[in-house]
DNA sequence: TAAACATATGAACAGATATTCATATAATAA
DNA sequence: TTATTATATGAATATCTGTTCATATGTTTA
């Protein structure tokens, strides 16, 4: 039997690319060490919180040192409000923590793997 | 001098946040750490690739074989074009390479280090 | 050559996202 | 208490982004 003949196969396998050339063998195999849908979507939700200047930019100084939000807003020469949202984004994927200390709150990195994850990237990079 | 009074600091100074919180001493230290900001900008774009859920199954399959178009169409049950859209910008950030076999373009994994943070990520998000 | 097929690509649209503005909340000082 | 200050947050807006659709390109086969 041809596997490229869709003519042969029930409706439930056409699909997309009407499936003339797809690799059986390979897609079958592929498809069963694929991990769980809901990880690749955490896993993406992940990197995307990378994918902002302004959030690599606020982790990159909390790696030198615990800030307040005035103190990063003013490095980053950016409103406060804007760097508020960002630390929310950062919170709630817990890339950062916390202290506050009267009036102000001073943040800083969750936990060292974040410092690697970035170093991990500028070496791609700059390669 | 108080730091902390800006009716005694030059307009040039004076910024988002009114200098009013600022820590000077700190902020400077980190000003003088920070990389350049194109460098920056730069790894969020590479972090921006890995932030959506499609580039980061492809990315995946890559990752178990090299394959064609439509065979990763089928696996995502995606459009082809969808697909070839964002292989181009995989193509773009070098993390594909690409061969053709007459009609069929075969893509795979540029290097072995992007498994490697793909796997880092999966790493912190299953902490 | 023409037809079939795999892939690429431009345009359009819908949905997501980052910043700003105004304002609320929380803590301190007067 | 009221005023001041640091931060948080909802709404609005402008921009960005991913998918779809239609079509173009490039390759093979008849």
């Amino acid at each position: 039997m041809d596997p490229d003949n869709k003519k042969n196969m029930p409706d439930s396998e056409i699909d997309q690319c009407d499936f003339i050339c797809v690799h059986e063998s390979v897609v079958n195999q592929v498809l069963k060490a694929m991990p769980r849908e809901q990880e690749l979507l955490d896993l993406a939700e992940f990197y995307k919180v990378f994918g902002d200047a302004t959030r690599v930019k606020i982790l990159y100084v909390l790696s030198q040192s615990e800030m307040c939000v005035c103190d990063i807003a003013n490095l980053l020469q950016m409103g406060q409000s804007a760097i508020s949202h960002q630390l929310r984004v950062l919170k709630q994927m817990r890339l950062v923590k916390f202290r506050r200390e009267g009036k102000t709150v001073f943040y800083s990195l969750a936990d060292g793997h974040i410092e690697t994850i970035l170093a991990q990237g500028m070496e791609h990079i700059n390669e």
